[in-house]
DNA sequence: AAAAAAT
């Protein structure tokens, strides 16, 4: 690894930012947690907020790393420097984007230099990593040409479609063709052409089997939350084999907001030659975000605890995260029956089930949301205020998952937007999970008491 | 344990 350029990127390269601007002004119903929401209501702020989705600002220390040490590394401040094509910048501003982001800034020109290299990127979640790929991929794509020519492979359906959403509005005034490459989207026997190809692992190797899909002249590949894409079990080993048939010259594009060692290790082997945006562990996590914890005294008192803090507070949106997917739906079926409009999603579902459950709560059709895991990366609901860990992140070995917890977390304070989490313990174990988390983030997680219901309403309502 | 696949 000797020769490689290591350039530290300092503070002062971009210059001080102006204030940012707050953001309670965007979404005035979180500072009125006494007057119950009405759905209408939160449908308005939602369009607000979709108006002008990027105003707060994120500052965090990077480390650029250079491939090759002859190359002379410049950030940009506005978009207009990265020399985009007037058709995508026009996109960028449609979509309420002013400056870019940290990551944008730093990412964009090493993504955008010819010929191609490989990035491995990280920022912290809700710092606009998909804009930044998603322009790499627009720019590059040769319109004249219609195969596929760029793949983006996800870990999840919701995640997928997100991805593919945000890549059409940004690319709207361009004539770029995409696709949504997960179970069911596809006709069996039907060739995709497409020039953008966005999917989960499973679906794309299968289209690429059945030669529905061309591969071979695709010249950028992005994995997205890519720690996850590569060390997952059955993640990782399709990964690998889409990446596999991949041509040999394509840009590989690893993004996420962890990089566990032992995943970075095996990431920089898998794209080998690699411009590098790291974060310290310290950076893992944003401070918009407020963590607590509440000492249950048991599973049946959780339960009890979270009916009691719906029946406290007025909560925009939140996400609350469980372990399995029985206990999603148990936890589904109690709430509903105690008068809470609650809806659920995991892997057990159906496409379509699925679909509809992420969309009518992204419209703010509902409210509360039970999942597993499945939600844990990348959603990006600009309204959540609220996640709540029921159950403690564990990996497969039953040991508290602090990757998983950042990436949870990061459902809420979205681009420097304020956001609240809560944890739940339960035993000693539970309780030792979020000491471990704690301590491997180096943030403080504050205690909520759990045995005077009035405590509770006076230490959250002040937050959430 | 969840996810991602479909036979």
């Amino acid at each position: 690894m000797s020769g490689w350029g290591e350039t530290n990127v300092k503070e002062s390269s971009w210059g001080k930012d102006p204030e940012p601007t707050p953001i309670k002004k965007e979404s005035s119903w979180a500072d009125e947690p006494t007057e119950t929401i009405k759905m209408d209501q939160l449908e308005k702020e939602i369009k607000e907020i979709k108006k002008h989705p990027h105003l707060a600002e994120v500052e965090h220390d990077v480390q650029v790393t250079l491939a090759d040490s002859n190359d002379i590394y410049h950030s940009v401040s506005t978009f207009e420097d990265l020399k985009l094509k007037e058709e995508l910048l026009k996109g960028v501003y449609a979509m309420g984007y002013q400056k870019p982001s940290k990551i944008q800034a730093t990412a964009l020109p090493l993504l955008l230099a010819d010929p191609p290299k490989n990035m491995i990127g990280q920022s912290q979640a809700g710092t606009g990593k998909t804009a930044a790929f998603s322009l790499n991929i627009l720019s590059r794509i040769n319109i004249a040409q219609k195969t596929t020519q760029a793949l983006v492979i996800a870990p999840a359906r919701e995640l997928a479609r997100q991805i593919l959403d945000n890549l059409r509005e940004m690319g709207k005034f361009t004539q770029v063709v995409t696709s949504l490459a997960v179970p069911g989207a596809i006709e069996r026997g039907e060739k995709v052409s497409a020039h953008v190809v966005v999917g989960t692992p499973g679906t794309v190797m299968e289209l690429i089997k059945k030669r529905q899909l061309d591969v071979s002249k695709i010249i950028v590949f992005v994995l997205d939350e890519a720690d996850s894409m590569l060390d997952q079990q059955g993640l990782g080993d399709t990964s690998v084999r889409i990446k596999n048939v991949m041509p040999k010259t394509c840009q590989i594009v690893l993004f996420s907001a962890t990089f566990p060692d032992h995943v970075r290790e095996y990431a920089t082997k898998f794209a080998v030659n690699a411009n590098t945006i790291s974060l310290k562990q310290e950076e893992l996590s944003v401070d918009s975000i407020k963590q607590f914890y509440m000492d249950c005294k048991n599973e049946q008192h959780k339960a009890e605890i979270l009916s009691s803090i719906y029946d406290l507070l007025t909560i925009g949106q939140s996400i609350i995260f469980v372990r399995t997917r029985r206990t999603a739906d148990y936890l589904q079926k109690r709430m509903t029956d105690e008068g809470h409009s609650v809806s659920s999603l995991h892997g057990d579902f159906e496409g379509a089930d699925r679909d509809k459950a992420i969309d009518d709560f992204r419209e703010g059709r509902s409210k509360v949301l039970i999942t597993t895991n499945v939600l844990a990366r990348g959603i990006d609901i600009l309204q959540v205020n609220l996640v709540i860990n029921y159950d403690m992140p564990v990996d497969k070995d039953m040991r508290p998952d602090a990757e998983t917890y950042i990436h949870r977390i990061g459902r809420t304070g979205r681009f420097g937007r304020q956001g609240v989490s809560i944890n739940f313990c339960h035993d000693k174990r539970s309780f030792e999970e979020m000491k471990a988390i704690e301590s491997y983030i180096g943030r403080e997680i504050i205690r909520v008491p759990t045995d005077n219901i009035a405590d509770i309403e006076k230490i959250l309502k002040k937050e959430i």
